[in-house]
DNA sequence: AAAAATCGGTAACATATGTTACGTAATGGA
DNA sequence: TCCATTACGTAACATATGTTACCGATTTTT
């Protein structure tokens, strides 16, 4: 029953370090809930209680979250062999952080907690690679969000584009990078607007800090971006 | 060897749901390293190879993160039966994310990775509820962090403190809220000045949108609010 | 009780920032 | 190649915000 979805599934993060027999094996013992959903089927809604942790075996979903005025913003789109709720699912209050929709025909696979950390009969290898893996995501994801929490929290434009630029820096280790997403995506990520985000990068360029032309950034002075922290 | 510390350490987020004899028995099995610090004492330095998670047996701890001009910031303070690289333990990139510098007299077990992962030979079952803690601690954090980003993306202050008591208020439920911080750490988690955050505070009552005196806070227009978020 | 320290609100002012608009360069299809 | 679309920098202006300072209320210490 499983085994159609394996090969896809085996390059989920989720299941790294298993090969598609143990995802297989795997599979049959932990029994995952699987769902179809039609184009803008609604899979998940925010505030509900939290079902299991989804794997995404075809389609694409977006995490959504209304507003007051009836809309409906987009926080993060997700394709197939994403998984979604991992974060959420270990958490005292096992609630839906967000309205999961389907964007269009979609395969869903749901985990429920206990079946991930709670030992199988048949003690499988991959279960063992499971829990290391949602530990890894998990970790991952609240490292990033740490990453981003120093960047947003400059008081001043400048802060938050030196703080963001000297992470870049600290990863690479090159003082020419290639950012990694375009203007607005970047304005949007550090929560000010995108004319502000290039005004701000444009007196940078003129005290001689830094230099660009679109992604490319030529990072001049370290020091002044780390006074510029403050 | 470990029995000095585990009435202590019981109480720890980290070994909930295990008695005292479980946890002694799990620590004979993990034989965790045992340092002791004196005050001052550097106990793992930022950008360093991580050595393993943090138990806190005795003592307090500062998580610093020196700054260009050879200052050192504190980004928390952690005592008696608190852990620490919980988050990055996990990770891809295994370095110290901030300096570890005791501020008393400290005694400080290290737990390896691999150890709370890697089974034990005698399957003690305190061992299954010590990964049930790991990923229950970082997932909470994770959750945490996430709505730290929310309050914190918004690109006017009015948002941030909207942001904030929607926050608060969906939590509770309740409209007169107690804040748990005083104004100084409200401004500092909000990534604001402390008088830029009494003034908007201020034009929120004078436009009835809340009342507040102190800690008190309520909540007399909740659609103002969430307009506010924009 | 007196003194000192902390906490929180307010004011004033220079500056940073959100907002809107526009033009050019880069990109992508037809 | 031409057209349409998107990406990006820039400008102008009203407003929001950081900064500094001060004062009264509250709490803590002596």
């Amino acid at each position: 029953m499983y085994e159609e979805w394996t090969k896809s599934l085996v390059r989920s993060p989720l299941f790294r370090n298993m090969t598609e027999e143990g995802l297989a094996a795997m599979m049959n013992c932990l029994q995952p809930r699987l769902h179809v959903y039609g184009n803008r089927e609604i899979i998940a809604v925010y505030g509900q209680s939290f079902t299991g942790v989804g794997i995404i075996a075809a389609g694409k979903v977006a995490l959504t979250r209304d507003t007051y005025s009836g809309g409906r913003i987009v926080l993060d789109v997700l394709k197939s062999p994403d998984i979604f709720g991992e974060v959420v699912a270990f958490s005292d209050d096992p609630v839906w952080p967000a309205t999961v929709v389907a964007q269009e025909d979609c395969t869903i696979f749901f985990l429920p907690p206990d079946k991930i950390t709670g030992n199988c009969a048949n003690i499988c290898p991959a279960h063992k690679s499971l829990i290391n893996n949602i530990l890894r995501i998990v970790s991952n994801k609240a490292l990033a969000m740490n990453r981003k929490i120093e960047h947003l929290s400059a008081p001043r434009i400048r802060g938050k584009i030196s703080s963001y630029l000297l992470d870049e820096y600290g990863k690479s280790g090159a003082d020419r990078l290639r950012l990694p997403m375009q203007r607005q995506e970047l304005a949007d990520y550090l929560g000010i607007p995108r004319p502000s985000l290039s005004r701000e990068m444009g007196f940078m360029r003129d005290e001689g800090i830094i230099e660009f032309r679109g992604r490319e950034v030529y990072l001049r002075d370290i020091l002044a971006l780390e006074q510029g922290l403050n």
